[in-house]
DNA sequence: GCAGAGATCAGCT
DNA sequence: GCTGATCTCTGCC
């Protein structure tokens, strides 16, 4: 059976319904000829003037701009000086920003091409964190403002149906941590 | 098994 | 100059 790549309307949603909705959705990396793919399992929605831990709460600047973009696109970002952070940008057209931090994903295809990406062994340390995600499937800033709403390199298809999901506070935050969405479901 | 330090870039209170 | 949407390694607080 074929995977449909996720229309553009599912990420111009309210933020976040759309981190919801994107658990047990496959995310899909090309490189080099090798696919690699994971089903996600961890998201968190940072929305915009109502979300203090967001990084559009403060305005538009040159690392975030793409959260204040198109919807369905990449927006990468570095940070702590080592580690990249992926999410996607998704908001309801009457907001002017917003994105779903992908958290986590569990490995489906590739997964000794993503033990060569990290300097791990550990199929289950591959992937479960926002740092490593992006190390396993080699997500840079080059695949900034990406779209993953039609086949390239980096796209997010239909996935799994979720079975329980469980929502939290988010991590490594201090304001806003009275918003649980954080949202993750057990594979 | 858990707490603490370090690595080191972009954007600020 | 300091802080963070982090991770890994170290030492036993």
């Amino acid at each position: 059976m074929k995977m449909k790549i996720l229309p553009r309307e599912f990420y111009s949603r309210n933020t976040v319904k759309v981190a919801k909705d994107l658990l047990g959705k496959t995310l899909i990396r090309k490189i080099d000829g090798y696919t690699l793919a994971g089903i996600i399992t961890e998201t968190e929605a940072y929305r915009y003037k109502d979300d203090p831990a967001s990084h559009a709460y403060r305005g538009i600047t040159e690392r975030n701009k793409a959260m204040f973009g198109e919807v369905g696109k990449a927006y990468v970002y570095f940070t702590y000086g080592m580690y990249y952070c992926f999410n996607v940008v998704a908001k309801s057209e009457s907001i002017d920003a917003g994105a779903v931090l992908i958290r986590a994903l569990k490995p489906q295809k590739g997964i000794p091409k993503m033990i060569q990406n990290r300097k791990t062994s550990v199929v289950s340390n591959l992937t479960n964190g926002p740092g490593k995600l992006t190390q396993s499937l080699k997500i840079t800033k080059a695949q900034y403002g990406e779209d993953l709403a039609q086949l390239s390199t980096l796209y997010i298809t239909e996935g799994i149906l979720p079975d329980k999901i469980v929502s939290g506070s988010r991590v490594g935050i201090k304001n806003g941590a009275d918003k649980l969405w954080n949202f993750k479901i057990s594979v």
